[in-house]
DNA sequence: GTAAAACTTGCAGATCGTGCAAACTTGCGA
DNA sequence: TCGCAAGTTTGCACGATCTGCAAGTTTTAC
């Protein structure tokens, strides 16, 4: 064996079971539905028993519902680090960081769209997928906090989190439904609505 | 016995036993923790059996979380039968509206301040509550849609209802709080911010 | 090469949630 | 007042979710 290229072989190898368990899910719960699918069935699919699903996801609904994927230490970091601003500018900042993850690491489109799909039949995945950007949105205020001077659930940065995630939310559900390469245009196109929403001057276009 | 006075016997109780069996559950989460406590304990306490819980309760999450109350017939029609106008004035409009729901049917604060302190520790109760403020928002977006001619899924009414219900959350959430008796005055306030936020000229206040 | 650490698995058991059918309650007209 | 129709409660049986524990297996580190 060669030498763990930046990651060990354990780590990797977990992600990998991840995946599988969650595309396994996806795939039978768009088959047959969410409820007729058992994590027995889900766990015979991905290669593995059905302790070892639990080991992987709390429940059956995780395994099911995506989440947006970590921001990267460095970007958090570079963020932070900027200087003092009002903010309006620190809302504008924060859709810069939020685009750039974006299109770093995309998500894939038709796994989403599934996800989706899936959450308007099922009320069950489309809690589990709120609750995850809840905790997404909530690590952002962080951020935010930590760059105006304040706590995350500040009235302030709770609120730019929320306006940000909200078209970022907005953004990929479009997105999921086209056949574009890029959720990022989508993204950037929600955002400028919410701007003219909020703008007197503001008519329809 | 006299008359029923615009409702039916029957719906009144149904609607008493459901409070009981939600304020059982509230209880006895906040005493116990959400997840040492079992529908046997909740029904119990409610007087009624297990299966009787399950009647009007799909989930033991769904008999504590709360979500906001319908909005009245009254309210829906007369904004939807209003004058076409730019999508930022159906805006105003529509906080306008809620604000006036919030201010006919108050939810009871503590009651609410418990809910969002159980959901800050038990995923699954946040994930109910998302759920159904997800819904009610999906209904707010429908009547958005029916006043700007379109569907409830499209950009501008998904977004409009988006950021009217965000500034409610925050709103309500700051409320739950204090001491003080309306939301009114917070949610109002919100809304403000949110404003800000998005006006180049704003800064700090 | 060996021992610690991490991972997988089976098993037992508590709890959740549902379908069904038998009681029971309420509303209402004869 | 009586009794029927519709709605409500309940018990029972059952499948599924999820957890703790302990034994076996694989990876990592030294």
């Amino acid at each position: 064996m060669s030498a763990p290229s930046g990651e060990s072989l354990r780590g990797r190898r977990r992600r990998e079971t991840k995946r599988e368990i969650h595309l396994a899910a996806l795939r039978l719960a768009r088959e047959h539905g969410f409820d007729k699918v058992t994590v027995e069935m889900i766990s015979a699919a991905a290669g593995v028993s059905p302790r070892t699903f639990f080991n992987y996801f709390p429940t059956k609904d995780a395994a099911v519902a995506q989440g947006p994927p970590d921001l990267p230490d460095e970007l958090v970091a570079e963020f932070a680090a900027a200087a003092a601003a009002p903010p309006n500018v620190v809302l504008a900042d924060l859709a810069r960081l939020l685009v750039r993850h974006l299109a770093e690491a995309p998500p894939h489109r038709e796994e989403l769209l599934a996800v989706f799909e899936l959450s308007r039949e099922h009320p069950q995945v489309l809690a589990a997928m709120l609750a995850r950007f809840e905790a997404f949105q909530l690590e952002v205020a962080d951020l935010v906090a930590r760059r105006l001077g304040g706590q995350a659930r500040d009235e302030v940065p709770a609120l730019i989190a929320a306006v940000a995630l909200t078209a970022v939310r907005q953004g990929m559900d479009r997105w999921a439904r086209t056949e574009d390469d890029s959720p990022v245009p989508h993204v950037e196109r929600s955002m400028e609505l919410l701007h003219a929403l909020l703008t007197p001057e503001f008519s329809h276009d």
